[in-house]
DNA sequence: CTAGGGTTAG
């Protein structure tokens, strides 16, 4: 019988592990596997298993002669932080961290490396930094792997790419040479930004610093491409990757395919299904999934339908991001009962199913005006052993609200059954708005903020049009100006110049045009498109006002 | 210990 084959057991064998084999002090397992998903959990499980080998002859014999504790090593440390990096739970990460200090351990550079990892993925960035001059002041040298997560926050997630070359360069002051890993990171970096050119340059000083490169390389590049618009290229890169000694594989293929959906070249997708053995590859569940929803984003459902035949016919079964992608591609094509339908089949055939397929039906459903099947599904989903989370509860509150529920709504919220978010409140207040309950709007907005929670956009946006609504426009331009502490956001901005024009404030939106052109702003394309549709609605298109609506564009032009 | 791929809410 293979070690873990059940989750029950790894479960089990966590429980296990807390009362016998591992008592890390200040390690509460009961609290911190509750936060765990079930992978994560194997994950553990594998480190139960590292345990038993070496303690015991035989796996379970060691219960039964009670096993007695033993001190862990830094490697098995290590283990255990990257399961809770990968769990999201980096504060754990950095208890771990600090227990292995006061137990005077001596602290490795993986450790370090596996801490400032889960910080950057968690975003804090500043916290990341000082971990990792923490790991240099201890006397530790940095290897390239090290160093290789901070090229990834400056690249990939800060985008202060001369940062990023400026680790490069102190991995060669320190006797050592940046790997392809290194590079690729900045190379995906430069990639997600959209400076191309650039990551290409650092291909070449690849090949110059005689680098070896692999598909992690080209993969961004190809993508890049594909989120340019520019296809043809992509698909130039994917066929000279063989002459460069460097095949495509399946990754490359999905991002290909991915573009390809995106331009809605379907046809190309089938050929290079077809001759994807001849080439090499093989397709896998994500190939379809990323196919399958570029024909249900395409409206063709049922090609999307005759993908899961063509993949069960390669053994490849769905998963619940495949599942998700058909429940998805029903709701959309008014076939939310369809849906509800293929959920229940579902887990009769034993496909995975997760909170993200229940909270694509219930948002189905919710669309739909079918609240009380909404709060069916949630009580389904929780006796099956399936969480909801944020965003299930959020879709409930937005339920709610389309049955006209408001205050319903707002006391499930105050109740603090869950834990609601920026969105969860955003929706509230869209619709307090929409029945001119202004008061209610300002309460929410002032009550989120001291609940800790920021405003965003979006948020922004509701108050923007809930003032212009009701003839406050001074009020509506505070609210823009507030949201200016966040940056410009083009789309606030937009909803500011439609209310304005719509209450036929023409003087105010050439001012607030000329101003954000003054500081510096672009003047987005949404800013445009609002413009021109408050213009059409208020019908100056017909009239003998079109002399201001050129004027207005004119002067835009004279923005750009 | 470090790099590339798919899904859901306003």
């Amino acid at each position: 019988m293979p070690w873990f084959s059940n989750l029950l057991f790894a479960r089990l064998s966590l429980r296990i592990v807390h009362l016998f084999v591992f008592p890390i002090q200040g390690l509460c397992w009961r609290r911190s596997y509750c936060h765990l998903h079930d992978d994560q959990i194997t994950k553990f499980a594998e480190v139960v298993k590292h345990f038993f080998q070496r303690s015991c002859s035989s796996s379970f014999s060691c219960l039964e002669i009670g096993a007695r504790p033993r001190h862990p090593h830094p490697f098995e440390y290590n283990k255990l932080m990257k399961a809770f990096a990968r769990a999201g739970q980096p504060d754990d990460v950095l208890r771990l961290l600090d227990e292995m200090r006061q137990s005077n351990f001596e602290l490795d550079v993986p450790c370090y490396t596996t801490a400032i990892d889960s910080l950057v993925v968690a975003r804090r960035f500043e916290e990341a930094e000082a971990v990792f001059k923490d790991m240099v002041s201890s006397g530790l040298t940095p290897d390239v792997a090290a160093c290789t997560v901070l090229v990834k926050m400056y690249s990939c997630y800060l985008k202060q790419f001369d940062k990023a070359c400026l680790v490069l360069q102190w991995i060669m002051r320190l006797g050592c040479k940046p790997d392809v890993v290194a590079y690729s990171t900045l190379i995906a970096g430069l990639c997600q930004a959209g400076r191309v050119r650039e990551a290409i340059g650092v291909l070449k000083l690849m090949l110059h610093e005689q680098c070896h490169l692999n598909v992690q390389t080209y993969t961004p590049i190809v993508r890049a491409y594909c989120s340019n618009g520019r296809i043809i290229k992509a698909k130039r890169l994917v066929d000279s990757m063989r002459n460069f000694g460097c095949s495509p594989n399946t990754v490359t293929y999905n991002v290909l395919i991915e573009g390809l959906c995106k331009v809605g070249y379907f046809s190309d997708i089938e050929k290079i299904l077809e001759e994807s053995t001849s080439m090499g590859w093989m397709p896998d569940v994500i190939t379809y999934s990323i196919y399958m929803n570029g024909l249900c984003k395409n409206g063709d459902a049922n090609k999307a339908f005759e993908q899961l035949e063509a993949m069960l016919e390669k053994g490849l079964y769905p998963n619940s991001v495949t599942l998700n992608i058909l429940l998805d591609c029903l709701c959309h094509c008014s076939k939310v009962w369809e849906a509800e339908l293929l959920l229940g089949r579902s887990l009769e055939l034993e496909w995975d199913v997760n909170v993200v397929n229940y909270n694509t039906v219930m948002s189905g459903l919710c669309k739909s005006e079918k609240s009380s099947a909404v709060l069916k599904l949630l009580g389904d989903m929780m006796k099956k052993g399936i969480d909801p989370n944020i965003w299930t509860f959020t879709i409930v509150i937005h339920s709610l609200c389309r049955a006209g529920k408001l205050w319903e709504a707002k006391f499930v919220i105050e109740r603090r059954v869950f834990v609601a978010n920026v969105v969860t409140y955003t929706i509230l207040m869209q619709y307090f708005c929409w029945v001119g309950n202004l008061g209610e709007v300002q309460l929410l907005f002032a009550k989120m903020q001291v609940e800790g929670i920021h405003p965003n956009a979006v948020t922004y946006n509701v108050m923007v049009d809930c003032f212009c609504r009701q003839g406050k426009y001074s009020d509506a331009i505070v609210y823009f100006v507030s949201s200016l502490d966040d940056g410009f956001s083009p789309k606030v901005a937009a909803r500011l110049t439609y209310g304005l024009i719509r209450g036929g404030k023409l003087c105010d939106t050439l001012n607030l045009l000329e101003w954000i052109a003054g500081e510096g702003w672009v003047l987005d394309f949404c800013i445009f498109h609002s413009l021109i549709k408050a213009f059409c609605r208020k019908g100056y298109c017909l009239g003998m006002e079109i002399h201001v609506v050129c004027f207005i564009l004119d002067k835009m032009l004279r923005f750009k």
